[in-house]
DNA sequence: CTTATCCGGTTGTCTATACAACATAATTCT
DNA sequence: AGAATTATGTTGTATAGACAACCGGATAAG
């Protein structure tokens, strides 16, 4: 059953994880079931201890494993979302969800930092910025509207981008900055004359609110964003661990 | 420099790893600087490149560190909040954001899980399940009503415990199930007038509204629970990685 | 029968070594 | 001078082996 390849370019250990991963999901491994131990694996993929435990541990991090110490590792019971943390674009959702997305580009110009961009961008206040207001549509209907506001001197040329169809992150990734993660903080507000307007909502109404800072690989901060979205057309999911 | 000691019970590489978080913490090793190479840190640590590495994978991890193939490590910039999604119960969070804390305890009783419950509990509809409804004070003001829901059948004595004090995972712990990870769906909607009234606030004022679902290690769910928070007093910080 | 001890299986930690892959800088060749 | 090659430093992957820590069950002692 060992069917690894030497020199396919994949790392011997991703190879072990993908194919413990499939046994998992084709059900060949069921929920609750123990693995077989390191030294068994070690033994059917022929590779060292280490690289099998390399494998395991990665799926132990994504939680598709648990393990107990002496005695085994085993497959977790599967629940209904997994690792639903992941940093996604609006147009990814838009596939992976089923539904069509559209971007109206409401404001697109250069401005100077405010106190709270300036503090989550982690600049000082009156750099310039460029500032990008959108109005976002799940299936023509408005869910979102994004103020986003990236450094200046990190990307001069974003002005020329057409952000209904580019992504600001896109935008960066050409500039040389690889969007890693972000943080936001997230709550429940009532919609102001402006808002509702353009969401084609009552005033009054909630707004899921979230402010949005996106670093880079070395902890940069590339872009902040304000987004109010409506509250009975949006949900958000996140998974904590403890 | 190497202060390691060998018969703490604290394993090697949990050490090199605490000893680079506190260089990183006080400044001895700056945002944007190269760590010394793994080579330089096994020699001034005495311990072997694999144990250097495990504790700088660690960082890695926490995104306190950012690695370059062929360059180097590096310490990565810090931003506002860093991990915020780890799990927490009320009393921590009152503890680390310094508020005092209060709950009152509406309802505890054994009831039959309906549809919403059971399917989020992988249990059958009709199942016995506790429900245990508590709003929850903060400083003396309400923010969060509660709706808990835990499978009768993982821990038979939940009854008799008093939630004023003592938490359903401290509860759920002692019936040997490990509290692990939660998943959250999050969104914004209308207090109605039974939720106006208990949290103090009008109809219609937006509340941030969570449905969780909290499993233990082996991915069994062990808590259902419905959470409608004050809007104007209740924000949540999440982190999402690429 | 109960308790204590031992033993075997399993994961956790650690070592020492080797080569591959990658990026930059230095060198050599044209 | 410019381009190709080489050298060097760094992280990534992989091996083989060793012992520690832990758990559960079997065995032995009381």
């Amino acid at each position: 059953m060992a069917v690894l390849s030497k020199d396919n370019g994949v790392a011997l250990y991703a190879q072990v994880r993908e194919t413990l991963r499939n046994r998992i999901a084709n059900g060949s491994y069921q929920p609750g079931e123990r693995l077989p131990p390191e030294e068994a694996l070690t033994a059917e993929f022929g590779v060292s201890r280490m690289t099998v435990r390399q494998g395991i541990l990665d799926l132990l991090d994504e939680g598709l494993l648990y393990r107990k110490r002496g005695i085994g590792t085993f497959i977790a019971q599967r629940h209904v979302h997994r690792d639903h943390n992941r940093l996604t674009t609006f147009f990814d959702s838009a596939a992976s969800e089923n539904f069509e997305a559209k971007i109206e580009v409401l404001k697109q110009e250069v401005s100077l930092a405010r106190h709270l961009v300036a503090r989550s961008l982690n600049i000082l206040e009156g750099e310039p910025v460029f500032h990008i207001k959108t109005l976002r549509f799940a299936d023509g209907l408005p869910i979102t509207l994004h103020d986003e506001f990236i450094p200046y001197k990190l990307c001069p040329d974003m002005l020329h981008y057409d952000f209904t169809q580019v992504l600001s992150w896109e935008a960066l990734e050409r500039c040389g900055f690889r969007v890693k993660q972000a943080v936001q903080k997230i709550e429940a507000i009532a919609a102001d004359e402006k808002t509702a307007k353009l969401l084609e909502t009552e005033i009054g109404d909630p707004l899921l609110y979230k402010e949005r800072t996106v670093v880079g690989e070395d902890g940069t901060p590339l872009e902040f964003a304000l987004c109010y979205n409506r509250g009975d057309r949006y949900s958000l999911t996140t998974t904590l661990t403890r």
